[in-house]
RNA sequence: GGCGACAUCGCCAAGUGGUAAGGCAAAGGUCUGCAAAAUCUUUAUCCCCGGUUCGAAUCCGGGUGUCGCCUCCA
């Protein structure tokens, strides 16, 4: 298979350290707040990553960390008026809160920064003693012109980032570009003990002894947002190859930017949204889709308008395997004369392959289910196409629930309930007596029972 | 100032040299007591100009426009 990578530029032929084990390494939340409809791009793309290696016959290891000290934290400690270890506490469950709403896995790993201040301290220490680092007053940083691969993943020169540097106000730097590794505590602030007096690390710090720790030396992939391009990825390689001389990962991913009607999202334009808020009006599968559209190294535009379209899209592969009720033959074992089933997966495989083109296995998903829905196909065709419509929408996380999705959730006794109504209405039908039938679909809507009559009998949903 | 990305039907979006996938929306047909749903059908020559080629949305050059990174940020 094929992924692009940014350290390179292009797209590479995808070969495991180890055969058929996958590592990756994603960063994750800085937990001070909810996290935003942007943030779920990256969460959800290697989501799918994730599931995608393992249907190929991967072992994966997946970690994504939390940071959970951090300016930021602390910041929003004095706002809240709380301390920083609850903020990070609170931010945390928040966090997998609302991942278990979008219907996002969790990663096989989620270390907390603060798990691994020794660690950290201890990589910063060899830095400095190989001199890609020095103190001044407390504060730790590492030297960007020491380290010659420096700018080799963002494609940045020293010079230009020295030329376009906006004013940097800290004068105990050497040059501009050089990044914090440990930081001198103030008043108040958590901190712990370390050779250069009392402080925390530096965010960049704790990527690279995390997924060292957790993946080993060098692992597979490295993914994020691609503003992390520059400077936390750029800084994690140079401490990586600093200290260990030895690549941290093989291949870098990077998902594209998510814009609010063609816009940054940000708070002063006043359209930012946290993906909680957008989830109580849309469902996960919309907003997944939603991503998944598109390709994910292209920025993304998001609006209502969108959304709802996505929400229509989704709901029309659910109509679908209801309109054959899936349900009745899902665990069917079914005679595959024609030998579809491989032709299907060959092009599932062969787009998935080109550097997760999910877009495209979207177009594949609607032509599958073309068939499914297509009364002139044979039964057993439509319940391969059935099964396949699941199997790579599966992939892409679709269909987690499809038993209570598929089925009218409401209990036994409602059900039959509505059943009766039906059959009294259908009496009503064949009298003709239209306008108590109306009436009572009518009535039924306005609790958000929907009725559909179709020449098989009426059937009937719950509206949401 | 430096670096980079993108520009395809009303909207969203694939396609990276061989003659424009798919979704949403719209229109028309079928079905239907009506409604809804379902289903069928229809809709682009790819920002502009020039070049390479038998052949370009796809490669090259020059424009124009949009966006991003260079500061915490997915």
């Amino acid at each position: 298979m094929k992924i692009y990578n940014t350290l390179t530029n292009k797209k590479e032929e995808f070969i495991p350290i180890e055969t058929n084990k996958v590592r990756m390494y994603v960063c994750g939340p800085t937990v001070y707040n909810y996290f935003h409809i942007g943030n779920a791009r990256p969460l959800i793309f290697f989501d799918v990553v994730k599931n995608f290696f393992e249907y190929i016959g991967n072992k994966v290891t997946f970690v994504r960390n939390i940071t959970d000290i951090d300016d930021k934290l602390i910041n929003r400690s004095i706002e809240e008026k709380i301390p920083v270890s609850q903020i990070a506490e609170k931010y945390t469950k928040a966090f997998f809160d609302d991942c278990n709403a979008l219907e996002i896995n969790p990663a096989d790993h989620h270390p907390k920064a603060t798990e691994y201040i020794n660690d950290m301290i201890k990589l910063i220490k060899e830095l400095v003693e190989k001199k890609f680092a020095y103190e001044v007053n407390g504060d730790v940083y590492f030297s960007v012109s020491k380290f010659t691969g420096y700018g080799k993943l963002s494609g940045k020169k020293l010079e230009d980032l020295q030329a376009g540097a906006r004013v940097e106000a800290n004068k105990q730097k050497k040059h501009p570009a050089d990044f914090t590794l440990w930081k001198r505590a103030k008043q108040g602030e958590p901190k712990w003990a370390s050779p250069w007096g009392k402080g925390r690390p530096g965010w960049h710090t704790e990527c690279v002894v995390m997924s060292r720790k957790l993946l080993g030396g060098t692992f597979d992939i490295h993914g994020g947002g691609i503003d992390l391009i520059f400077p936390h990825h750029e800084n994690e390689i140079a401490q990586a190859e600093a200290s260990k001389n030895q690549k941290l990962a093989n291949y870098w991913m990077h998902n594209g930017y998510l814009n609010i009607e063609g816009e940054k999202m940000s708070k002063s334009l006043n359209n930012f949204f946290t993906a909680r808020d957008i989830l109580k009006k849309y469902d996960a599968e919309a907003i997944r889709f939603f991503f998944l559209s598109k390709h994910y190294r292209n920025p993304i535009d998001f609006n209502e308008n969108i959304i709802k379209e996505s929400s229509q899209a989704v709901k029309n592969f659910y109509n679908c395997l209801k309109s054959v009720d899936y349900l009745s033959f899902k665990d069917e074992k079914l005679n595959d004369p024609d030998n579809e089933r491989k032709a299907n997966r060959d092009l599932f495989l062969q787009f998935m392959n080109n550097d997760f083109n999910t877009a495209q296995v979207i177009a594949l998903l609607f032509e599958i289910a073309s068939v499914v829905k297509n009364n002139d196909e044979p039964l057993y065709r439509k319940k391969i196409y059935s099964h396949l419509l699941v199997e790579f929408g599966n992939v892409l996380g679709f269909f987690q629930d499809l038993d209570n999705k598929l089925s009218n959730d409401l209990s036994d006794i409602s059900g039959e309930l509505i059943e009766l109504i039906i059959n009294i209405r259908n009496l009503l039908k064949k009298e003709k007596n239209w306008e108590i039938a109306d009436a009572i679909r009518k009535d039924l809507k306005e609790i958000g029972i929907i009725l559909k009559d179709t020449p098989k009998g009426t059937n009937w949903s719950i509206n949401n």
